[in-house]
DNA sequence: ACCAATTTGTGCGTATGTATG
DNA sequence: TCATACATACGCACAAATTGG
């Protein structure tokens, strides 16, 4: 028996996701749905099911009577805003050495602001804040601050065990963030990046602000990421509505 | 008879986006699947495709035994990066008044970036170059560059009819784009943008740097644009893979 | 202009799995 | 333990679009 079990359509959605990476240039067609069905024993249901993931992933796209062919190449995959990624996979995924460095972390009393972002009670005011830089290959590209839903001693936890993705150290804590609403700016330094960031004059930024939400919809992570974004490339597919 | 036929399923979607907009805020529980089924007089299967593009849309969001529920607020809805929408309707669905400025517009020689772009012959070395300044109730927001795959006399029928929205002055020409992929970087400005924009001082700004794709899969359209992110919003919903 | 083959899209019915209370 | 409700999966039939003969 198994204790989790990753449902059919997406165990097919990896599988011609590897396909893909492995045989497959952009715009080239990929084999017919029934084929696949074939190939990998599954029904044209969970196919079809499976290539509607990528197709919203930005993957694929097909046309009717014609086949379904490849959008993204192999680097875009990779660096798609809308899958959500630790800056630790972040930063690996453009081929950097992930480091950290200026770890600060506390547990503080929530701003008014943050409370409104995390919905806190009237009476609940502490946050769990992290503040760090990111590194690639030594070289900071990203100064995050983070406020965390506060749970008992976790920042001892934290301090101790030292986690390289907060995603990661958050599933100790019954947080396991499923999805984030992101905000996406772009902001010129202050004085207080540019020494974070070790930057000699003043530079655009790209703001992500993200409000994260567990599983069951609650919000359990509040971020604001300052990225260099000629370091770090983010892409996205758009589609018509 | 029906010349064009919006399928069952997605007006299915549009049925229930109505209803979150007017009934639902942000994580609610929208009605079980059976009701909506009975409700708009559809199979339960066709309500699940329906709600399944939501999802994947980043509206709705569903917990297996336990319901479905609301992630995307209206005004998120209306700001989301994965639509493609012409700057017209984004500045619109911002609450301005979208107007042009600037225009100017010519058949020029492709650069070889463009060429890469738009993937041309080696022989073919025409665009169609516009470059725009676009205003919200009057004041600029973004300065758009864009580089259209040629056809002749384009340049006069844009001259003469001014269109809004490129996106549809390039479906008279066979190049309905169904797609886009997007780049996004922040840079600062520079002389040239400052003043287009009508900066004073350095600012920062959001690059989008796009290939439009219509539904053939042939790229058409090359566009960089250049948003002043504090008067636009873009939102994206990031899930986790 | 037409037909046939291929391929994706739509829609239904049904059975079974899984989470919650 | 049981009922409820949502999730997953399969199979089938037919519609619609496109391509090529």
């Amino acid at each position: 028996m198994k204790i989790s079990h990753r449902s059919l359509y997406l165990q097919a959605r990896d599988e011609i996701l590897k396909l893909i990476k492995e045989q497959f240039e952009p715009m080239q067609k990929i084999p017919p749905e029934q084929k696949l069905s074939n190939q990998l024993g599954v029904s044209r249901n969970t196919i079809r099911e499976a290539i509607k993931t990528l197709e919203q992933e930005g993957v694929l796209f097909s046309r009717q009577g014609v086949g379904t062919f490849v959008i993204a190449s192999k680097k875009n995959l990779e660096t798609t805003i809308t899958t959500l990624e630790s800056s630790t996979n972040i930063i690996k995924s453009h081929g950097y050495q992930p480091g950290t460095k200026n770890v600060k972390s506390d547990v503080i009393q929530a701003s008014a602001k943050v409370k409104s972002k995390l919905t806190l009670e009237e009476n609940d005011n502490h946050v769990f804040y992290i503040e760090r830089v990111r590194t690639a290959d030594g070289e900071p590209v990203v100064y995050v601050e983070d406020y965390i839903l506060y749970k008992g001693g976790m920042e001892n936890e934290y301090r101790e065990k030292y986690y390289e993705s907060l995603l990661e150290f958050l599933e100790k804590y019954d947080m396991k963030v499923s999805f984030s609403i992101c905000t996406i700016k772009a902001v010129i330094s202050n004085e207080k990046i540019e020494s974070k960031l070790d930057l000699k004059e003043k530079q655009a930024l790209l703001l992500l602000k993200q409000i994260h939400y567990s599983n069951t919809g609650i919000p359990v992570l509040y971020s604001e990421s300052y990225y260099l974004s000629d370091k770090l490339e983010f892409n996205v597919v758009r589609k018509r509505g």
